[in-house]
DNA sequence: TACGTGATCACG
DNA sequence: GTGATCACGTAA
């Protein structure tokens, strides 16, 4: 079943990126479906400087700050795509960005996309999970109770001694927010950017 | 550890 | 307009 709209709103994003865990990401590009189970995600609050949002509204951001529950998708260092799920009420620029999925759908379409034979390690990453699931930035902006991009509850529990709190990967400039344990994963998945 | 890659943002 | 920077991935 998709995620309720009431999923991505009215809750802190930190929350909503450990309850990401054990969902499923789905995407259907070209008609092909490809997904697989969140096992990576990091909360980005624009309260914080480690945001794309900290400094206020921009032409990137700008999805950033409607209504949880779209796709906000941007470009990092001129080549990956990154997807983020967009949380909290209009005007709180909430996002979590997902990093790591574990395959479960179209396994060999996504192993078409990234030009390899093998399933290995093909989701995990931002940046390859994206190319994986087909997701560019002309899903930003994209509902997520829509049939393009979205996020279903499959009954998978994460227990809470299951999970790993660590600061987030990348964001040096973000100075002592950089600190915040505000990356989660599944302990022990295999799947887990390096 | 180094660097490709091109959009973005803060300057003026 | 311009230049530094960047929520990565791969090669080495």
């Amino acid at each position: 079943m998709k995620l309720a709209e009431s999923f991505y709103i009215r809750r802190n994003v930190t929350t909503i990126a450990r309850q990401l865990l054990g969902k499923i990401l789905t995407t259907k590009i070209n008609n092909l479906i490809t997904g697989g189970m969140i096992v990576e995600t990091e909360a980005y609050s624009y309260k914080e400087r480690g945001c794309h949002a900290f400094k206020g509204r921009t032409q990137r951001n700008e999805v950033m700050f409607e209504q949880g529950g779209k796709a906000y998708v941007y470009l990092c260092y001129g080549v990956h795509e990154m997807f983020n799920v967009v949380t909290n009420k209009t005007g709180k620029a909430d996002a979590i960005l997902i990093r790591a999925l574990e395959p479960v759908s179209g396994i060999e379409i996504m192993q078409d996309r990234m030009g390899v034979n093998s399933s290995k390690r093909i989701t995990s990453g931002p940046g390859k999970l994206t190319r994986a699931l087909g997701i560019d930035r002309k899903l930003n902006g994209e509902e997520l109770k829509k049939n393009i991009i979205w996020i279903e509850d499959k009954g998978i529990q994460i227990k809470q001694t299951a999970i790993v709190r660590s600061a987030r990967i990348g964001i040096d400039y973000a100075g002592e927010d950089a600190l915040l344990p505000w990356r989660f994963t599944i302990k022990g998945n295999k799947w887990i950017s390096k």
